[in-house]
DNA sequence: GCCGTTGTAGAATATATATTCTAGAATGTA
DNA sequence: TACATTCTAGAATATATATTCTACAACGGC
C-alpha cells in the first residue's frame, strides 16, 4: 500500500485538536502519530520538521481568521470588524484556542523555519496593513495614536474579552460582543471629541495627544 | 562550606529572571542552576521538583500583583483597581510578562503541586472575591452580568491593553492608560442607562439583560 | 511482468532534561 | 575534638522526544 493512506491535512489537523486539547507542549510528533494511527516514519515524510507542522497549521489557522476582518474592512465596517473575533471564535473553537491563548513563540521551539518566512512575513504585513484601514476607515487618520487605538479595538479588545471562555472551552456569550460594542463606541467618540476640541482651539492636527 | 551559598529566593529570582528572559519553557533546572553557579544538587536540596519550584514563583508573582487591586478596592476606587495594571507592570517588567503573557497551565507541565494547592485555591477565591467587591463597588450588584463585567474592566481589558508592550518588553506608554479610562467610564455609564431604562419601565430588577 | 517512485512501517539514535545518588566540606554542639 | 546536620558538588540515571535510517509494499509507466 504505497497509495497515500495520509495526506498533510490530516497531520496538522490531528495536531490542531492535540494542540486545542492539551496545549501545543502536547503535540509531539509522537502524538500526532498515534492519534492518526500513522507511523512517525510516514509524518516526516511529509514535514521536514516538527516546527515545520506547527507553524504551517498556525499560518493557515491565522490566515483563516484574518480573512473575516478583512472583508469587514473590505465593506468599510469598522464595528463588524472588532466583533469577527467573537463570531469567529464561536465557530472555530479549537482553532480559536490555539490563535489566541498562545503566542507563536510559545509552541515554536526555535525561531521560524526557514521555508515559513516568507509567509509569516506576508501576515505581519497584512495584518499591519488592517490597522491601517482600520485607523482610516474609523479615524480618518492613520497617524501613531490612531494606528494604537485600532490595535486596540481590532485585537487586544476582542481578544482579551474572549480569551476566559476560550479557556473553558466554551462559546463566547453575547455579553462579550456587548462589551466589545460599548468600547468600540466609546473609544470612536472620545478620539472624536479631541479632535473636535483641538479644532475649536484652531490647532493644526498633526498628532492628537493623549 | 556548608553555610548557604545559595537561598531559596535566588533560585526562584534566577527563573524568573530566565522565564522573563527566553519564556518558562527556558526556565529547565539546569538552567536556573547554572544561571546561579549552582550544582542542580544545591536545587533539588531545596525544592522536590521543578514544578514546586515554577508554582511557587508563580503564587509569590500573582499575590504581589492583587496586592495592588485589593488596596484600590478597599479604598473603593474602582477605576484605580482598573489601572493598577499598566502601573505595576510599568515597575514589574519580568513579573509581569512571566504573569500575564503565560497561562499557569503553560508552564506547570502536570498539574499542581499537592504542596500548593492551597495557596492556588486561596488565591484563586482572593480573586474571585475581588471581582465581587468590584461589581457592588461600581454597579452596587454582583450579579451574574455585573460580574462578568468587573471581570472585563478589572482583569480582561487591562491586561489585553498591556500585552503588546510586554512583548516587546516595553513599558506601557500613557495611551494605555487612557484607553482604559475611556473604556471604564463607557461600560460604567452603559450599565447604569440600561438600569435607569429599566426602572423608568418600572421592571423589578433581578438581572440586567444584556 | 519489471522497475522506479512514493509512501508506509517502526526500529535505532541523539539529545535534552528532570531527578536521584554518592561524596565531601563547613558549621554548631556535645 | 568528634559528630550530626546542612549544604555544596557534580556524576549517574531515567525518560521523553525529535529525528534518522532501513526495510518493504503498492502503484504507475514501460
Amino acid at each position: 500500500m504505497a497509495r497515500p493512506k495520509f495526506a498533510d491535512r490530516d497531520f496538522l489537523d490531528a495536531a490542531l485538536a492535540i494542540a486545542a486539547e492539551r496545549g501545543p507542549l502536547a503535540a509531539t510528533v509522537g502524538a500526532i502519530a498515534e492519534r492518526l494511527g500513522a507511523p512517525v516514519g510516514s509524518f516526516y515524510h511529509r514535514f521536514p520538521s516538527r516546527d515545520v507542522l506547527l507553524g504551517e497549521l498556525w499560518l493557515r489557522t491565522v490566515l483563516d481568521f484574518q480573512q473575516g476582518i478583512t472583508a469587514a474592512l473590505d465593506a468599510g465596517d469598522g464595528l463588524r470588524a472588532a466583533l469577527h473575533t467573537p463570531q469567529w471564535v464561536r465557530t472555530h473553537l479549537d482553532e480559536a484556542r490555539l490563535l489566541l491563548l498562545y503566542t507563536r513563540d510559545d509552541f515554536l521551539q526555535g525561531g521560524w523555519p526557514e521555508a515559513l518566512r516568507d509567509g509569516v512575513a506576508a501576515q505581519t504585513r497584512h495584518m499591519e496593513s488592517g490597522f491601517s484601514r482600520f485607523a482610516q476607515l474609523v479615524f480618518g487618520r492613520a497617524g501613531r495614536d490612531e494606528i494604537r487605538r485600532a490595535q486596540f479595538l481590532l485585537a487586544e479588545l476582542p481578544v482579551g474579552a474572549v480569551r476566559q471562555h476560550l479557556q473553558r472551552r466554551e462559546k463566547p456569550p453575547p455579553i462579550v460582543d456587548a462589551l466589545i460594542r460599548i468600547t468600540y463606541e466609546a473609544v470612536v467618540a472620545d478620539y472624536r471629541a479631541r479632535l473636535q476640541r483641538a479644532l475649536v482651539h484652531g490647532v493644526h492636527i498633526v498628532h492628537v495627544e493623549v
